[in-house]
DNA sequence: TGTACATCAGTGAACGCGCGTTCACTGATGTAC
DNA sequence: TGTACATCAGTGAACGCGCGTTCACTGATGTAC
C-alpha cells in the first residue's frame, strides 16, 4: 500500500519492496516515456496497449502488469503531462514578492528550483509572462502533446474532466497574478481577463500547432500586444 | 459524370438519371445528416461505417454504395460542414458597400439569401461581427462539431489539410474586412490582427465547448472588448 | 547456514468484438429499338 | 406496345485485422524462521 492512488503503482499488487525510485518506479516511468513519445509522434489513436508495449520493448502482458487497463495507462500519461505543465507554469505565475504572501490555491510544492530555467521567477512582469508562455509554444513537441490531449478529451469524459481541472487551476493562477498587480480591478473583471487571456494563449497554440492553421509570423507581435494588454493595461 | 468530384455521388458509377435533387442526391444528404448527428452526439471515434449505416437506417453495403470507403465518408461530412460554415460567414464579412467592390477571394456564390438570417449583412460593424460570431458559439451543436473536427484533424492529415484551408480563407476574409475599414493600416498589421482575432474566437470556442474548460459568463464582456479592439481600435 | 514461502517481474496464448473492405447477388427503374 | 438490356439502388455474407482483456504460467528476488 505504498502507492499514491488507483492508477499508480503495479496493478496486481501493492508497491512492496520496490519503493519510490526502485526498479518498479523506474519501469513505470520508462513505460510512460514510451507512451508519451507515441502520443507525440503517432497521435492519440495509435496509443494502444500493444503499440505502447512494442515502443517500450516489453510484452503486452508486462505493460498490463503496470497498467492493467487502457484507461489506467491513459490516466497516468495525462496525470504526468498535466502535472509537469503545472510545475512549469507555477514559477512564472508566482506573486510579486515576499510582501504579497501566498496567493492561495497554488499547486505543487515550492521546491528548490530546476523547474524550467526561466530567469527570476517571482515578480515577473506581464511582458515576461506572455513571452515565456509563447516561447513554450515554440516547443512543437509540447504543442502537439496538448493538441492530442484535446482530442483525447473530446472522446473520453475522464480525460476531459482532468483537462478542465487543469485549466481551472491555470485560470485561477492567472487571475491571482493579475489581482496581485492590479488590486484596483473588481474580481469579476480579473476573472474575465484571466479567462480571455487563456482563450487567446490556447487559441494561439491551436493555430501554431499546424492543426487548425499555418504559422503566421506577422501575428506574433500582435499576439504579444493583445495578451499584454489583458494582463497589465 | 454529373458528379462534382471524387468524393461526390455514388461510388460505383456516375450520376446517371438521378441528377441533382434526385433520389440519389437526397439519399446522400440523408446519410450525411446521420453521420453529422452521430459526430455531434457520439463523437468522432464513433463515426464508423456500421454506426452511420445503423443511424441512417440502411445496411452497411448500401452506405458503401454512396461512400465506398470510410475516408470518402469523412471527407464528404467535412466538406459539407465547412462549406456551410463558410456560407454562414460570408455575408458577415462582406465589404462595406457597392463602392468598395469585391474584396478578392470571397468564396461561394453570392446567392439569394437564407444563409443565416443576420440583419443587414453588407457593411456590418466590428461590434456586430463579433457579436454574431459569439452568438454562433451559443449553438452547442456547432461548437461540438468543430471540436470534433479538430480532433479528427489531429489524427488525419487529409482532414487537417481541409481544416487549414478553411481557416486560411477565413483569415483572408477577416483581413479584407479590416483592410476595408482601416485602409491606413499596413498589410502586415492587418494580417496579424486577423490571425490573432481568429486565435481569440477559436480559443473562446474551445473553452465554451466544455472541452477545455467551463463556461465563464464574466469573460464574455472582456472577450467582446478584446475582439472589437482587434478589428476597429 | 539452510529451507520454505510469498511477492515481484515478466511471458505467451487465447478469447470475443468491432472494424473496413470485398464481393456476389437481387429487384426496380429507366432506355433503345 | 413489347422486349432486351444497362444502370441504379440496395442486400447479405464473409474476410482478415487489431484491439482490450483474461489467465495460467515461470523465473528471480526477497523474507521468515
Amino acid at each position: 500500500m505504498s502507492g499514491k492512488g488507483d492508477t499508480t503503482g503495479p496493478g496486481r499488487a501493492g508497491g512492496g519492496a520496490a519503493g519510490r525510485g526502485g526498479k518498479g518506479e523506474q519501469r513505470r516511468a520508462q513505460l510512460l516515456d514510451a507512451a508519451e513519445e507515441l502520443l507525440v509522434t503517432a497521435g492519440g489513436t495509435e496509443l494502444s496497449m500493444r503499440a505502447v508495449a512494442a515502443a517500450a520493448g516489453v510484452r503486452l502482458g508486462h505493460l498490463q502488469y503496470y497498467f492493467p487497463t487502457h484507461a489506467a495507462l491513459v490516466a497516468a500519461v495525462l496525470e504526468r503531462v498535466l502535472g509537469r505543465s503545472a510545475e512549469r507554469l507555477a514559477p512564472l505565475l508566482a506573486p510579486t514578492g515576499p510582501a504579497g504572501g501566498p496567493a492561495g490555491g497554488a499547486p505543487g510544492e515550492d521546491g528548490a528550483g530546476d523547474a524550467g530555467g526561466a530567469a527570476d521567477p517571482a515578480g515577473a512582469t506581464a511582458e515576461e509572462l506572455v513571452r515565456a508562455l509563447l516561447a513554450e509554444q515554440e516547443d512543437a513537441r509540447l504543442v502537439r502533446l496538448f493538441a492530442e490531449l484535446w482530442a483525447l478529451a473530446a472522446r473520453d469524459e475522464a480525460v476531459a474532466a482532468s483537462v478542465r481541472a487543469f485549466y481551472t487551476e491555470y485560470r485561477a493562477q492567472v487571475a491571482a497574478f493579475l489581482a496581485d498587480r492590479r488590486p484596483d480591478l473588481p474580481e469579476a473583471v480579473v476573472q474575465g481577463r484571466a479567462q480571455v487571456f487563456l482563450m487567446l494563449i490556447e487559441g494561439a497554440s491551436l493555430f501554431r500547432s499546424g492543426l487548425a492553421g499555418v504559422r503566421e509570423p506577422a501575428a506574433d507581435e500582435e499576439l504579444l500586444r493583445t495578451a499584454r494588454a489583458l494582463l497589465a493595461p
